[in-house]
DNA sequence: TATAAAATATGATATATATCATATAAATGA
DNA sequence: TCATTTATATGATATATATCATATTTTATA
């Protein structure tokens, strides 16, 4: 069992706001788990107790439409925690975790975080900030969705990315995902989403290349949007 | 100045968890306020330095998006506190709040909540908690957004209309929107909108009557959503 | 009450986006 | 390495929705 003491990833989540002592505590009762790509770390409705501190590694938090399709509410990555609403709000969670790439996971159970909460107020107002944050761009992903076209969305959609994750050497976003990802995170079919990437490519705004996307024209990319 | 002691409405916020000291500290630091239909309580991106508690009416949370048009986020009624979120992030609020009927609003200055905040664990509990659900809410509006149709949209719509907020003596809904407001609640054109009740109309779904709407055939909505 | 202004309604048309079909390319696995 | 599956790409077409125009009704106000 590695000590969360000495887990850099720590200082960037509310966990940031514990102690030595608290960490001991904390590293006691942890659990570390491997997860592959395509992997689901918890699933819609399921009850979740406790929440996961992501070591390394991104993730989908994802939710059912009526439709049936997936639509990728927000991507988690490394220093993020995961189920902090759900556990809140004692209810299951009402998003699924799917992996995106190969990550490390920490589980911390329930009754160990509400300790936490019940005698550090830091770390709760940490947590509280978080969910804030979590709310604000909810509200503003709503509006976008609502009265933003796919063209703009996908044009935000690649800023975000690369601003978020960075760019390889080559200059082509970081993350990888499908087209079809891609497309449940903008809230259109997979082939409009293709077709207008195709689009941007002719515009000379991205570039495509086997898979790989690289934006182009920055400025005016963010014109769009 | 009257006491927050006696009002009921307290009872169904996160105020609930107040003792009677703290009741008495807040009832002689809160203002109160009348506010006339359709004016301004708070405008995003504004400082708000405090929160209101609603005694009665009902307002709307709007954002504005880069089209220019106005997107209601959520309503607001009687009972519910406003401004928690931007309180807690210590930011300007990210929406602004319009009186949908006369209403009336207490103002709670945020050095008084956020005392109750160190010191009431319970109360913090339900501020989270009401966070929470909204959050929760929130993904799921972005989901609809991204995912329902317009239609799909807007008997969902009137049917949350008629579960908040309940319907006249006649069954009409009691709460009253204008088409452009109801349109800018589901994320489409105030034609687009007006069209659609016009198309309910006809197949029997709903009635209207001088500005009035009755939903007719709830079963039949509900299987549209 | 008369008049102006705003809200509702509906038609005609344009546009964005989804859907269905099919081709090609890339990835996977035997 | 080849075969099979999966992802990407693009065309053709259908559909949903927005936009522009105009009429009618309702509401506000002088």
């Amino acid at each position: 069992m590695s000590k969360c003491e000495q887990c850099i990833v720590r200082e960037f989540s509310s966990l940031k706001a514990l102690n030595k002592e608290e960490l001991v505590k904390l590293a006691e009762c942890k659990t570390s788990r491997l997860v592959k790509k395509g992997e689901v770390i918890f699933e819609e409705g399921e009850n979740v107790n406790g929440i996961f501190c992501i070591k390394d590694g991104v993730c989908k938090l994802t939710k059912l439409s009526p439709n049936g399709k997936d639509h990728i509410v927000k991507l988690v990555t490394k220093g993020e925690l995961l189920g902090q609403r759900s556990m809140i709000s004692e209810e299951p969670v009402n998003l699924s975790a799917v992996a995106l790439e190969d990550m490390q996971v920490c589980f911390i159970p329930k009754s160990e975080i509400m300790g936490f909460f019940d005698k550090n107020n830091q770390f709760s107002m940490n947590v509280m900030r978080t969910i804030c944050g979590d709310l604000k761009d909810a509200d503003s992903q709503m509006v976008n969705m609502a009265q933003k076209t796919v063209k703009q969305r996908l044009a935000e959609t690649l800023l975000y990315l690369q601003d978020t994750f960075g760019k390889n050497e080559d200059g082509s976003l970081k993350i990888q995902l499908t087209r079809d990802e891609l497309a449940s995170m903008i809230g259109t079919a997979t082939e409009s989403c293709i077709r207008l990437l195709s689009d941007f490519n002719k515009l000379g705004l991205i570039e495509l290349k086997a898979k790989k996307i690289t934006l182009k024209n920055i400025p005016q990319l963010k014109k769009m949007v």
